[in-house]
DNA sequence: CTCACATGTCTATTTATCTAGACAATTGTA
DNA sequence: TACAATTGTCTAGATAAATAGACATGTGAG
């Protein structure tokens, strides 16, 4: 039997909802690929039919579960794509296997003072210009990530152009003779998304995301890009590479 | 002005508190560590004053705000904490420096043969014996994070008895002669905690996890510890380190 | 075909959440 | 002291969520 809170502020079928998602990225329905009956998970959470059925519908709603009258509820969407993180992370080869199409939109581009930690993160002056892009991820349609990456503007001046053309940020590095970067750090967090990003990956309120704060630099150690991301949690994982060679 | 959404599951002083929340993270009323009034946020969310009142009170009990009448309301608790992972991650120095104090509390312990995923990540046949541990772990008497971990029994029979006395997992890797142990991977997701961590982190409903699966292993390639660990994500963040080598 | 069991739909009632407004209590300042 | 701005506490009503029960409809097995 599980538990779920009452005036919590968080309805009771979303609560179901949750733990039943839980529940099958545990593996817990697995065998059948059958979610138990209405009637049997109602008992299980100790509340009304009426209530595991609105979790179920919003749960169908994503396309996590599929409902037919008659027969039951089975389970259509499983796992989690994997988003890879090490020293030479690239979104472009990022999702290769995983997905058949992936693409990167440009929303929002802007040359502008640098924010604070920006700056810090760039090791430029307070205040120094920077390219900002603002992109959105879809790996088969669906929308992943949503991203803010910044760049010296000094020496990317047309960085948001060459997006245009060349479509990969690894791609725009190399033509500015830049063949080689690397990961420096990686700052990782989650909570409830916020409204802009609800909206660019199509999500519901009370939907988490996985933020990244990235780091990347040429060899030398030079500083050549900042940048905030957030992925949908619920449709992918990070995995960290810590790299095979032992210093 | 930010949006709310009605009819999500999500009740609006909770969507209010989240959004209160990430703000405050976010950096947004750091210059007075005060908060805008109830009628300048109730209008701000659109929503009545008791609403938004609903949703600093739930941020007080947190501990994240402070309440003055005929003052205001104030910023009281600001940043996470800041988990750092790397190829030698070791929680017992993970916060040194951001705490007074910290404690790992022994929960439970058996020895049982491995799930199927815990003899593919130690390199075990399946149902191999195996030890399992399972910590809550607090930071300043704040319970930070719950960990579950895997150890081959043959070689780490009364790892239970040896944590009791040492406290520590690289101390008990000491005494069984292995001086050096190494990350090997890590994949990181995010979702709500189920009823057991809400319980064990003193967390509500709703609440958001960071789950880390990690494997460790000697110098050698020997996997010899297979985790997996769930932190709040209101209290803390995971700091990514990808070495300082060129390779 | 018949039955058991599953989901779908409807009505009614109770409980929780949100809105609305009035006024009290506290604080800092002119 | 008088006043403006803040949070605290009531009451009442509207809206949304959850419960309860009855019955319809679709599916598969015997």
């Amino acid at each position: 039997m599980d538990f779920i809170e009452r005036r919590s502020g968080i309805s009771l079928w979303r609560q179901i909802a949750d733990q039943i998602r839980i529940a099958i990225s545990n593996g817990e329905f697995d065998d059948s690929h059958r979610l138990p009956g209405e009637v049997a998970l109602a008992k299980r959470f100790s509340v009304n039919r009426h209530t595991v059925r609105s979790a179920i519908a919003s749960l169908a709603q994503e396309g996590v579960l599929r409902v037919e009258q008659g027969r039951g509820t089975f389970i259509e969407r499983h796992a989690r794509l994997q988003y890879p993180i090490g020293r030479r992370t690239r979104f472009s080869e990022g999702l290769a296997g995983q997905t058949r199409k992936q693409a990167g939109l440009l929303k929002d581009h802007a040359v502008e003072k640098a924010p604070a930690k920006v700056s810090r993160a760039l090791g430029l002056k307070p205040g120094s210009p920077v390219v900002r892009l603002e992109t959105v991820n879809a790996a088969d349609g669906v929308p992943v990530s949503r991203a803010t990456a910044w760049f010296p503007a000094e020496r990317f001046a047309d960085f948001a152009e060459r997006y245009k053309k060349l479509g990969s940020v690894t791609a725009i590095f190399k033509s500015y003779g830049i063949s080689d970067y690397l990961r420096v750090s990686t700052r990782i967090s989650a909570h409830h998304a916020d409204p802009a990003t609800l909206s660019d990956l199509q999500l519901s309120p009370g939907a988490i995301v996985l933020e990244t704060e990235a780091i990347n630099a040429q060899v030398d150690g030079t500083p050549i890009e900042y940048s905030t991301s957030f992925f949908a949690a619920d449709r992918i994982e990070l995995d960290i590479d810590h790299g095979d060679s032992i210093r």
